[in-house]
DNA sequence: CCAGCGATGTTACCCGGGTCACAAATGGCC
DNA sequence: GGCCATTTGTGACCCGGGTAACATCGCTGG
């Protein structure tokens, strides 16, 4: 539906402020995509596919180990952009990315994007800008990983979750995203076990609840603050 | 010196493939700035001052930590771009840069910049690339940073460092850079002590040496192979 | 020239968090 | 409804690597 494309690029960081009439050739040229929960839209190591915009669903984009251990680089959601860095540089597909739910996608072919954007200056610093909050998050996550805590850690993985994909409930904040615990220690960078013991222990102090596999978050600010620094 | 200037350029990522009369504008307009050892080029939370090239010497970019602790998320030598991402998206600062060596850089001023961007679409897809290319780094160092052992990580961090600031003497390659093993400590994530007891044990087998605070790679295999799995 | 401070080298100790090995609950799905 | 597979919940154990606390060795600058 040309709308509902319409609709999302809009709030697209990547697509947003462009000119209707770009949006419209985009909007127009773009396949869309169904893809059921589970599907695997990237595979590392393959060449680049081109890029997709996500419309509805969550993708999470990692990278698995030989051994199976695995490591949680982001999750995404409507509006954002996945598969864009082969797509520019023409190396291959560097993680995994797979659907969290059923998900609908506005796939980008690469001849094309990048023709466009030889033509928008805007649109090639609005897809700078993207690409430079990742790296930031990239560069925090890094940080983060070396001198915090797991629990804080954890913390701020269900705050920013609770930020970006939350919905109001009463008494405090439902995070509408279907992840496991085994998602949730590959995105904070630990053990399932460790999660699932800091997990209860806020259920126990009432900072969180959940139900159906989603997570509420109930009382923020102990999840924020943990000792960060000890003594 | 605007041959030297141009002879960076040339070099630059960035800048290299570019047509000979823009090239000539980015190096004619440019101040070049000379910063002693130990100079902070940025500091984190700063509002942008533009971004350098990196003429001569290296540059690290790194976090610290109110306790102190720090990260290095990088390091940086000739034709390579800094603060360029402050640049792009006017958000604050988000890493220290300070000099390893004496530096000499290209100082390039924002709106000049950003004109310049707008003008060119090649320089965008050549920053893109850039971006890119920082952005596959930090997704790798966080999953090395999970997944694998210090003595592995560590053992990257200096062949990674032999191939980009290497010099071939007799029976290896000497590091260029002047790193102390609490910078190593800080890029490999982890304590100087752990990273001088693995020096000592390479240097014990042979595979490193070191002198005037410099490391020498004698046999490259044997940082390379380490149990990355242990069953 | 030598005082002093940072960089190195080394030890003993301890703890966060991973691994292993289960039991219980849930929930798709025929 | 019943079955199998994935999730969740917990305990015991263990180890990599951080911390603390030093001795020594250089540069480097006054």
């Amino acid at each position: 539906d040309a709308a509902a494309r319409r609709a999302v690029l809009a709030r697209s960081p990547l697509f947003q402020a462009m000119q209707p009439a770009e949006l419209e050739a985009v909007a127009a040229q773009a396949t869309v995509k169904r893809v059921p929960r589970g599907a695997v839209l990237l595979r590392r190591g393959a060449e680049s596919p081109g890029a997709f915009v996500v419309m509805q669903g969550q993708v999470r984009i990692a990278t698995t180990a030989e051994d199976g251990r695995e490591v949680t680089l982001g999750v995404l959601g409507p509006g954002d952009v996945i598969g864009e860095m082969s797509l520019i540089d023409g190396e291959p597909v560097s993680a995994d990315a797979t659907a969290l739910d059923a998900c609908v996608l506005m796939a980008i072919e690469r001849g094309r994007f990048l023709r466009q954007l030889r033509t928008s200056p805007d649109l090639c610093l609005r897809l700078m800008a993207v690409l430079t909050r990742r790296l930031r998050r990239s560069n925090a996550a890094l940080e983060e990983m070396a001198l915090l805590p797991l629990p804080v850690r954890l913390g701020r993985v269900l705050l920013r979750l609770a930020k970006e994909y939350g919905a109001p409930v009463p008494g405090g904040t439902r995070i509408e995203v279907r992840l496991s615990q085994k998602d949730l220690a590959a995105i904070a960078g630990a053990s399932r076990e460790k999660v699932n013991r800091q997990l209860r222990q806020w259920e126990d102090a009432g900072a969180i609840g959940h139900d159906t596999g989603r997570i509420t978050v109930l009382r923020p600010e102990v999840l924020e603050e943990l000792p960060e620094e000890k003594t």
